[in-house]
DNA sequence: CATGCTTCCATGTGATCACAAATGGACACA
DNA sequence: TGTGTCCATTTGTGATCACATGGAAGCATG
């Protein structure tokens, strides 16, 4: 409505509401891979008009989180294995140098907090909620890669995990899902010994272990 | 106008080609750090209403080429010391592995056409075309990373690229443009070896070179 | 002459609408 | 029963408009 004199402030912009909403789940696993969206929907979703939703969905799909067909239709991107292949290459050589880069300033305080998050983990694996694994094991990565103080390399890994979520899910779904978190802990005990090589090869093997399943 | 019977096709959709000048300008350099933008004048420039010019801006900001003030204003941005830096060891990341991973597929017309882009950068030099220099110079790591067969990475340094284009301009531009691209030959050395160890260094060296400048 | 306030214009935001194209299903026919 | 065609509905695109806000210029006051 044009006459919306509605004075409670908007804390936030429309499109950046709708962003946040579709990037969240999106990266977390809570859409599948080829899932298909519309603009009128996303808007009736969020309450708003399809102009937000459509900047929001443009803005997705600059990040690769979406894709557009060439008509226009907006989906989530069904990934091939040499995508899927490319992007692990990628988030192993962001997220190790992100480790490499976190090491020296990481305290106790900040290795307890990734156990903490460690047992959210292995929660999410009792409950079988894939949803709440993907998340909190992103939470795990991102907690321990603030401390490199690299905000455009952490935006480029996020970029990454954004375009794996969809495949994610379904990635985690076949996984049976009994072992918990085990290169996690080898990289809390590089982290606690200094040790910077074998952060780096327990950063490098905890990315690529997922991808494992895919080819076998 | 609503009555827009206008048959002649939109061989591609408005936003597209709003999105494509933009970026081209900034990636190399058409436009410093800093220098706002309005969604009228663009749209105005681009012949289109605002709607397209602002999905286009909002790709952009997302992409990291251009930033978005509190209060909406469209901007280039002016990249702190801490963010060059970050952005040079990303390149340096992708880069070099993509490099990497073309060297198995360099023959001679690779190599010829590296060699020819580099002659034109030479030119470039001599007409101390900043503009020209950074396509040209662009155009060149782009033709070889192409053999990688990795779109995804090649799509990530470009993003890095984009970047870093208005900082490339004040870069290149306070520089004594006098030296041909030295590290250019050591790439082309090493790829004609097959000497990967050389081919890294050389990558590693060439795009990390230009910070020098920033830092002393 | 400097500083604070006020006003006005420029600018971004979001809703709505007209239009075109594509998609999906219904229906007829072989 | 399979297949091709046609139509209706869904969907994306882009233009325009009303509104709120922020910035800059101008004015007044110390």
């Amino acid at each position: 409505m044009l006459i919306n004199s509605r004075s409670e402030a908007t804390p936030t912009s429309a499109h950046d509401r709708v962003y946040r909403g579709l990037r969240s789940r999106i990266m977390h696993g809570e859409i599948g891979p080829g899932a298909a969206l519309t603009l009128r929907g996303i808007g009736a979703e969020f309450e708003v008009s399809m102009t937000p939703a459509r900047e929001a969905v443009r803005r997705l799909v600059a990040e690769g989180a979406l894709t557009l067909s060439t008509s226009g239709r907006v989906a989530t991107p069904e990934l091939s294995n040499e995508r899927i292949e490319e992007l692990a290459a990628l988030r192993s050589l962001i997220e190790v140098e992100l480790a490499s880069r976190a090491l020296p300033r990481a305290h106790m305080a900040l290795i307890d907090r990734l156990q903490t998050i460690n047992g959210a983990i292995s929660d999410a694996v009792d409950r079988k909620d894939a949803v709440a694994y993907i998340r909190t094991n992103l939470e795990f990565h991102r907690t321990l890669y603030l401390r490199a103080q690299a905000p455009a390399m952490l935006a480029m890994a996020e970029t990454v995990w954004l375009q794996l979520g969809p495949t994610m899910r379904a990635l985690y779904g076949r996984l049976r899902r009994t072992e918990p978190p085990h290169f996690h802990r080898l990289i809390i005990a590089a982290l606690k010994a200094g040790d910077e090589p074998g952060l780096r090869l327990a950063v490098r093997s905890d990315v690529t272990q997922g991808l494992k399943m895919l080819a076998g």
